[in-house]
DNA sequence: TAAGTGTTCTATGGA
DNA sequence: AGAACACTTA
């Protein structure tokens, strides 16, 4: 152990070698917070604290699991096994399954995923004859979720006539009714959603003072990584945990709190020190990740926030090279300026792909830069997105296991009780649904009893209904007898999903076929793996749990393989990176335009660039477009106040040749108005940098650029490869933004190029006569800027 | 009831 | 651009 204890600097060794009390780690970025938590655990364990006695809460699963193999490579394998480590969701599941009765659940209850909840909720709006204009499923999901976080249950819900009111301002008045709905469908489905598991084990927790003692005893040491993520509902848990021993012990940074979205409370971290006597106080500041321009450049922008900790993370790494930003005038150029310079930088210094990682706001944005980097050949992996598992094709497979386990599951009968096609359509579904909530029955009893029932559907269906609860029973004999895989298999081949997705051969359906297969296999791996796992079932259920709670982060397939990383940036969280790429700063995508409108969500966005910024460890890129398709349409933005945040002494500002050559003069005014009206609150002359003399101003004079924004030619970057549609861009000397003449119309700005050879043509919005579309071929048109 | 066609809406972020 | 949904027709 001392060994491992000398690997750390005073900083980090107090809060590790510091057991027992209350105490909270404000942690910088990259300040080596993870080898604190893992050696701290590691310690106690050397100093005979029972790894049966120490919780471990992570923000992923990914995070636990590589905790645990460097904690068992100190304590040994054996030991650390004993150690309960997880998510919070993960980790109360697990408990929630010992003590399900208790709450009048089935141990084996389902997991709803998000996909789950929006169907159950956009039918009982449906069933509740509301206007889907006015209840958006997605809100009202949004809204319960917040109900559930906040610990507010149906109950408090209608003791509270604030609530009622808040709701019926919104226009709104059935929210409560919806809600009471959607938990007691949940209950009767024997289902819990996300929000569930943090909620129920407060119930338990609250309502049962022996179950809170059993836990309490248990877990007399808590750890909780990413403390300023934790909403009230977990705050809570860990609070009531926690308060008998109050060895408590948080980690956490306030500057990347950026989950506020779905209830992160940052002042859950900001008054740790209120909730608990005698709190020591610990702060790793000490950055060992990054070069001193990344570290000074984030701070230089998280300075700009209002809320936060005392603290200065400071580095002394070396300077390493200013953070490059780059213009393009679309997201396509964005792609292929990533692609080419990873290319290059790749090829000069000997790196591998899986140094880079591009990281960008929104998941949509990653098509631009896949294209790009498939053109390039360069291997990529996306994390992120759709996941495998919510796939149509894997659901319906999962949602058969579910009713196996659990044919309480409404959401998975809805889904596969005719797909594929049997026969039993909306119409029938719709009498059962009703049929089931009055008899307070589920739908699978209902089935099972239809003829005890008042049902009205004719014989034929009957006998359809009939042979699908038949189906489905069978599968249950099967499964006291058959591993996960062999039943899966046998599911997929008897129910008439194959056949279905094989029938018509579309490229669609192969795919979908080979995702299948893949399912199969993970299976195959999961039945292997868990046999070596002593206190494992290997059972459906236990299948179920994994693939409900699991990340796209957590099944690292293709680690054989050597790829560049693709993700969002909330996903990189805890990451790091020699090289990143920060894609699409632009105003209303990143900060998003959904997050402006009070400085608290500001202040979020501006964490979630901090938390960007610091996944990097020798060069940070940040990069955005002129304008970008959006909704399928092309739009212009403006750059992200962001990049104007950052000390300029930290940058260096680049803009691809081909665009000095072509001189687009975007913001020329002849039409003796700017154009478009800069949204942006940065002055947007300043980061429109053009070579200065190309700068035209109304007067005539020329104005420099500010020096800050000097153009530096980038070394050793050759234009682009042409090869794609831009090659008609180039060649007939035209740009989007250009303005040009037109003998007829007058003047005009060309909006979009398309088409090739001898058919290019040029979208022009004229001064006198609107868009016009022209064929370049035949048009005379005069570039006058 | 199923299949085909038209229409609308969407895409912050994620356990 | 693409999915989800509604509507129409066989």
């Amino acid at each position: 152990m001392e060994k491992y204890l000398s690997q750390l600097n005073e900083a980090q060794l107090e809060p590790t070698i510091q057991i027992d009390g209350p105490m909270i780690v404000i942690a910088g970025a990259g300040s080596g917070k993870t080898r604190v938590l893992t050696y701290r655990i590691a310690y106690m364990m050397s100093k005979g604290i029972d790894a049966f006695n120490i919780l471990s809460l992570t923000f992923t699963n990914k995070a636990a699991r590589e905790m645990k193999e460097r904690i068992a490579s100190i304590v040994g394998t054996s030991e650390a096994k004993n150690l309960w480590m997880g998510t919070f969701h993960s980790v109360f599941a697990k408990i929630l399954r010992i003590e399900a009765d208790k709450l009048g659940y089935p141990s084996n209850f389902t997991i709803y995923d998000t996909q789950d909840s929006d169907r159950l909720i956009a039918s009982i709006i449906k069933e509740m004859n509301l206007d889907k204009d006015i209840y958006k499923y997605k809100q009202v999901r949004s809204r319960i979720s917040s109900y559930k976080n906040s610990l507010i249950t149906v109950r408090a819900y209608f003791q509270n006539p604030e609530l009622k009111e808040a709701d019926a301002m919104a226009r709104r008045p059935r929210m409560g009714e919806i809600y009471k709905e959607y938990v007691d469908r949940c209950f009767k489905a024997g289902a819990m959603d996300f929000d569930d598991l943090l909620l129920k084990t407060n119930e338990l927790l609250t309502r049962f003072p022996e179950v809170l003692a059993k836990y309490q005893n248990r877990f007399k040491y808590i750890l909780v990584d990413e403390y300023q993520d934790t909403n009230h509902s977990q705050y809570l848990i860990v609070r009531a945990l926690s308060d008998k021993f109050q060895n408590i012990c948080v980690v956490g940074d306030d500057a990347q709190s950026i989950y506020a979205f779905r209830g992160a409370n940052i002042n859950n971290i900001l008054n740790f020190q209120k909730d608990y006597d005698d709190v020591k106080v610990f702060r790793l500041e000490q950055n060992y990740r990054s070069t001193k321009n990344i570290v000074n450049a984030a701070n230089s922008v998280i300075d700009k926030n209002q809320t936060k900790l005392d603290k200065v993370v400071w580095t002394a790494n070396d300077e390493g090279g200013k953070i490059k930003v780059n213009r393009s005038l679309t997201d396509a150029d964005e792609g292929r300026y990533v692609a080419s310079t990873i290319f290059e930088t790749k090829m000069q210094n000997q790196l591998k792909n899986g140094d880079f990682a591009i990281l960008y706001r929104t998941n949509a944005q990653s098509r631009s830069i896949e294209d790009a980097l498939r053109k390039r050949d360069i291997p990529y992996r996306i994390y992120g997105g759709l996941s495998f598992y919510q796939r149509k094709e894997i659901k319906d497979v999962l949602s058969y296991l579910r009713l196996i386990i659990n044919p309480a599951d409404e959401e998975a009968l809805k889904r596969v009780i005719n797909f594929p096609p049997r026969g039993i359509g909306q119409t029938t579904v719709d009498k059962l649904i009703v049929s089931a909530n009055g008899y307070n029955r589920t739908m699978f009893e209902v089935m099972k009893n239809i003829d005890k029932t008042d049902v009205k559907i004719n014989s034929g269906t009957k006998t359809k209904l009939q042979n699908f609860v038949t189906l489905i029973e069978s599968y249950q004999v099967l499964n006291q007898t058959a591993d996960v895989f062999e039943l899966a298999e046998h599911v997929t081949r008897t129910s008439g999903l194959i056949k279905e997705f094989n029938k018509d051969g579309t490229p669609e359906g192969v795919t979908r076929m080979e995702n299948i297969e893949e399912l199969l296999n993970g299976m195959k791996d999961f039945v292997e793996g868990q046999k070596e796992i002593v206190d494992s079932t290997g059972s459906l259920a236990e299948f179920l749990e994994d693939v409900a709670l699991a990340t796209d982060l957590d099944n690292d397939k293709g680690e054989d393989m050597d790829r560049v990383s693709l993700m969002t940036i909330h996903l990189a969280k805890g990451l790091e990176f020699p090289y990143v790429y920060i894609v699409g700063l632009e105003e209303d995508l990143f900060p998003s335009a959904m997050s402006m409108n009070t400085r608290s969500e500001l202040e979020e966005e501006r964490r979630l660039f901090y938390v960007a910024l610091t996944r990097a460890e020798k060069q940070a890129y940040l990069t955005y477009a002129l304008s970008r398709y959006r909704w399928g349409k092309l739009v212009d933005s403006d750059p992200s106040r962001f990049i104007e945040e950052i000390d300029e002494q930290y940058l260096e500002v680049l803009t691809p040749p081909e665009e000095r050559r072509f001189n687009p003069m975007l913001d020329a005014d002849i039409f003796g108005d700017v154009p478009t009206e800069q949204k942006s609150k940065v002055s947007p002359d300043k980061l429109r940098f053009k070579p200065a003399k190309q700068v035209v101003l109304k007067k005539g004079s020329t104005k420099k650029a500010p020096e800050k924004f000097q153009v530096t030619q980038p070394k050793n970057l050759k234009p682009v490869s042409k090869t794609t549609e831009n090659t008609n861009l180039f060649d007939s000397k035209l740009a989007v933004g250009n303005i040009v003449k037109h003998m007829r119309f007058g003047a005009g700005e060309v909006m979009k190029i398309e088409g090739t050879g001898a058919d290019v043509k040029a979208e022009i919005n004229f001064q006198h006569g609107g868009v016009k579309k022209l064929l370049l071929r035949f048009a005379k048109l005069e570039v006058v800027g």
